[in-house]
DNA sequence: ACAAAAGTGTTCTGTCTACACCCATGC
DNA sequence: GCATGGGTGTAGACAGAACACTTTTGT
């Protein structure tokens, strides 16, 4: 029997929690086709030193998604995100300080999976510093259970890529296909499809407006300039289309 | 500024929680083609004598999942069953009890979803009473945001179901293929797809075993009696397979 | 014999794949 | 001209929809 059972008789063995709100922000470098995930660097204990997710205790009267919005704002600034809640990890033991603290606190992270422009992304540089872009493939070692849930984060990146639009909320207005087709193989591989087939099954989709406007990068022939229509797209919605 | 503001002066802003677990479960009467969620009634306030989802708060040393196989073990005896986590409900003032309880607690739901079979599952009366599956489709007034968590979770049935074979975790060991085609129908719809179509798909797909044994129902000619076979399905794991 | 349920087959159509090929530009 | 990247076309394989048809049972 542990002292707070002894102390109190049935319904006290409840957990008391402190509910934290961690960030999985994923950006596309499609210069340099990689994948990114925004890092901050602890400051103190416990894991002082090591590397984490965005995160903070959510205040009296917030809601969960606007702490999750809070804390972006606090460390970026964009003006496009996708935004989603990811998965609540709770765990007893996932945080050392439930050892340390007074008896019977728990800490809970409700995860949230952010997607932003990453030429448009701004890191806002705290005092201290300590904030970066990180290839996923190329993680530090990172404090709590956060790589886990950076696994997880990836993971819902690949299938959202494959049956939703939220492409388009992380390309700029106006775009060619190959910018589509690029950030598609930064994240999904570079055969996961051929060039000309996802093309065609991108147009007869038809919520793609070609401005005409050409863009011509180097040399090559220029490209068409897209734009993500979304009112043609509202009809689509809830379908099980597949742009893979 | 609220007297808490004023009390505290910077970190004490942060909400106290008590976590709960709710668990949408799901089941599927195909003798009359009905979706079903089971729900109890509760017996104290808030919300004394409406029904809700069966849910607990989050005990010591008690991980979230196991939280909600003891919720779910205490109301129902399943042998199969499908279980994951859904989404965290966490808004302030979900829960009426924040405003009446001490200053700063906050009443937060992590609901799960589950699945089982309803031909094995055998409610557990508990004493007052109270238990009881309810037709999807007419659900009584309901405790807190629960309705809203149903309908979420009714949402994933439906998307899992089209790529997931968690039909098969809630089928008997031998089923025939109108049994699944039935399943389908109770939760999709009646014209989800053709019968003989959707027969064709699944047996292409390798995964079901025909046993050779025939069962009768009334008059008509005998179906096969079919086996899922999870070392056939294994190397499908993964793949955007569509069952619809 | 007839109804009912299971299971098979067929035709039409569309989509996916894997290429080969043509076009416009910089150098 | 030719390398480079953008864009188009096509033949064959494959998958889905709709529906007619056959088989095996109970009554």
């Amino acid at each position: 029997m542990t002292p707070v059972t002894e102390r109190n008789s049935n319904k006290q063995t409840l957990a008391d929690f402190k509910v934290g709100v961690d960030n999985a922000i994923f950006s596309i470098d499609t210069q340099q086709n990689r994948l990114l995930i925004l890092l901050v660097m602890r400051h103190e204990e416990p894991y002082l030193g090591y590397w984490c997710l965005p995160g903070t205790l959510v205040r009296n009267g917030e809601t969960l998604e606007i702490a999750a919005d809070r804390i972006l704002a606090e460390k970026i600034k964009v003006d496009n995100l996708y935004l989603e809640q990811l998965y609540t990890f709770g765990g007893p033991g996932r945080d050392p300080r439930e050892a340390a603290d007074r008896y019977d606190v728990r800490y809970l992270s409700v995860s949230y999976f952010a997607l932003v422009r990453y030429e448009a992304a701004e890191l806002i540089a705290t005092g201290v510093g300590g904030i970066a872009w990180y290839p996923i493939d190329k993680l530090p070692d990172l404090a709590f259970d956060h790589r886990q849930i950076i696994e997880y984060g990836h993971q819902r990146l690949r299938n959202k890529l494959e049956y939703s639009p939220i492409a388009f909320d992380v390309l700029p207005e106006l775009f060619t296909l190959s910018d589509i087709y690029q950030l598609y193989t930064t994240v999904l591989g570079e055969n996961f499809s051929d060039y000309s087939n996802f093309r065609n099954r991108l147009i007869k989709l038809k919520f793609l407006e070609d401005t005409g406007i050409k863009s011509s990068r180097g040399s090559g022939r220029p490209a068409s300039l897209y734009r993500f229509d979304p009112v043609a797209f509202a009809p689509l919605k809830d379908k099980p289309l597949l742009f893979v």
